[in-house]
RNA sequence: AGAGUUGGCUGGACAGUCGCCUGAUCACUCACUUUUAAGCUAACCACGUCGGCUGCACUUGAGCCCCUAUAGCAUAAAAGUGAGUGAUCAGGAGGAAAGUCCGGGCUCCACAGGACAGAGUGCCAGGUAAUCCCUGGGGGGCGCGAGCCUACGGAAAGUGCAGCAGAAAAUAAACCGCCGAUCGAUCAAUAGGGGCCUGCCCCUUUGGUAGGAGGUAAGGGUGAAAUGGUGCGGUAAGAGCGCACCGCGCGGGUGGUAACAUUCCGUGGCUAGGUAAACCCCGCUCGGAGCAAGACCAAAUAGGAAUCCAUUGGCGUGGUCCGCGCAGGAUUCGGGUAGGUUGCUUGAGGUAUGUGGUGACGCAUACCCUAGAUGAAUGACUGUCCACGACAGAACCCGGCUUAUAGGCCGACUCUCUUC
């Protein structure tokens, strides 16, 4: 039932949770429009967290445009096997880009992070 | 019909699927509190020794009592509160939510007084909780007009400033020009007088020429601005020097609550230039910080305070003992961080009607409750339609101002043209 849902429980809430984010960050998938960071969490399931900067964005209209694309498309993710916290630093070119691009754009990211992840599995089985 | 002025309203619509936040109701789970029900615990271990008993030993030690059930422990049910999950229903950004430029409410701090500084403000009257806002009125400017703009107190309190041009920029001055009366020089003339050398000289008068102490502010030219304008008289030339009209100042009257107006009366020949978003003067207003205000709950860690225990032993003080201090243990308390709760949306609130007022706005009655997030909700996708959607996102709340804005709709008014 929850697998399209999208509750605090899968938001990052606390500055302490971004700043372990930051610290224990082991995926990163970057372009020049996006960035995205990511450390495995204990809890069985992602999180996402948004950091949008006003001088990236200067209008508070495009920062909630931004936001609620990108989770939309994050609350579809409903195979998504990644147990990480992730977080989305938006830089300035994201603005220009239409609904669509923004989300073509985070989900070519994400993925990226997800064979990351796969890689890493690989190479502590073998370890 | 065209051109324009002005006031107001609106700010994509509908359907489907999947989400987010808040509230209400219901269900389930968990925690806490209260009540009720039935139940378990007087045992064991350790410690203390005011007293008692037992009993060994001869003065200490051992065992029991010395104390609880009106207590403690866990269980179940019901009710309440809180949290979480799920279901259903309801609601969920703006006209500017923006800039943070003014004014208030609210909160805390300081204090409730006076003075100075500083900042703001500035025609008058009214509206308002208040304003730098709004309404009405006055003055000035722009427009054929509807209308628009206006930082609009004081320049005879003082100080300062004015590029270029121009002769001169604030107190009068004089470049060109005009005049040159009064002054001497020179020429001429006629008239008069005088002298003698009898055709010359002198004096007076008149006119001219060049000069000139000086007079003048009409004219020229410069400038944003040059010390009222026009005309006539007047004069050597001119000039408010005089007069008429216009303008201006002052006083009075009249109208107006007032700013102010004045086809009214008198008076002054005109003096008093500009600039105060230059200093300044005058009147009025202003304590500071802001919801990250403030209030409450409060983990861990460190530290603090109080009480009790141990003070046999340790460290310090000291020759030693007592004592004192430090370190130790237990309990309690307050401050307070993370975190949480609250402030937080019922308000100078909307809508309708009536009513007072030119209007801003006031008053009365009825009805309505209309976002409350906090790493921060109010959305995404699909389809259909049309005028193809601008500027743009609440963050304690209101009243204004300013700035941004695709279009669409309604009202009032002005000018021009055409037809009747």
């Amino acid at each position: 039932m929850a697998v399209y849902g999208f509750s605090k429980q899968q938001r990052l809430l606390k500055a302490r949770e971004f700043q372990r984010v930051f610290d224990q960050s082991r995926l990163k998938a970057s372009t020049r429009a996006i960035l995205l960071l990511a450390a495995a969490n204990p809890l069985g399931r992602p999180r996402i967290g948004f950091i949008i900067a006003k001088k990236q964005v200067r209008l508070a209209v495009q920062r909630n445009r931004i936001k609620r694309i990108i989770r939309e498309s994050f609350r579809n993710q409903n195979n998504l096997t990644l147990n990480y916290d992730i977080i989305v630093l938006v830089r300035k070119e994201l603005a220009n880009l239409s609904n669509q691009d923004i989300r073509t754009e985070f989900e070519r990211q994400l993925f990226k992070l997800v064979r990351q992840d796969n890689a890493l599995k690989v190479t502590d089985s073998h370890a």
